[in-house]
DNA sequence: GCCAACGTTGGC
DNA sequence: GCCAACGTTGGC
């Protein structure tokens, strides 16, 4: 199970938004960045999920799950040479809120995040988190977390 | 195929 | 609101 992060801006589409979609969450949409599609395409069933919010929060506000396979886009159909989806869009549900947000700052702050693609390409909206990092960034989060995989 | 101009993102 | 970092576009 790999382990991405996805930014979100909170105006747009908040976590407390997936949240309140419930278990049929939503189709992950609307990226066209191609290294941020790469990263969606690689996705799979079963995948964690760390989602961000940028503007006035900068934080890892919560935690999600991807649900299937990335497909096309509705709207912008196609596929890249290699028959993946091109306009990637991927199912996820929320899974939990962060008792305690991890901040751009904080994680600024902390050598171990040094090296993180958050800090080092700050435009790039969906990227991988190493599983080293993403186990620390789940305890900072200190909410109810994730345990098991989807059936 | 290069690169200048322009657009977008997101932190400050 | 500004601007740095990138990505994209289009003229040559």
């Amino acid at each position: 199970m790999a382990t991405f992060l996805l930014k979100t801006e909170p105006t747009e589409f908040s976590f407390a938004h997936l949240l309140a979609k419930g278990p049929a969450g939503v189709p992950w949409n609307g990226v066209s960045n191609n290294t941020a599609l790469i990263h969606l395409r690689a996705m799979k069933r079963g995948d964690l999920l760390l989602i961000y919010h940028t503007c006035d929060q900068r934080a890892i506000v919560g935690t999600a799950r991807v649900t299937g396979l990335p497909t096309q886009d509705p709207t912008r159909p196609g596929l890249t040479p290699q028959g993946l989806p091109k306009f990637a869009v991927v199912p996820i549900v929320a899974l939990a809120a962060a008792t305690t947000p991890l901040s751009l700052t904080q994680m600024k702050a902390d050598p171990d995040f040094a090296t993180f693609t958050l800090l080092k390409q700050p435009r790039l909206s969906v990227m991988p988190v190493p599983e080293t990092l993403a186990a620390k960034i789940l305890r900072a989060l200190d909410g109810p977390l994730p345990k098991t995989h989807p059936k």
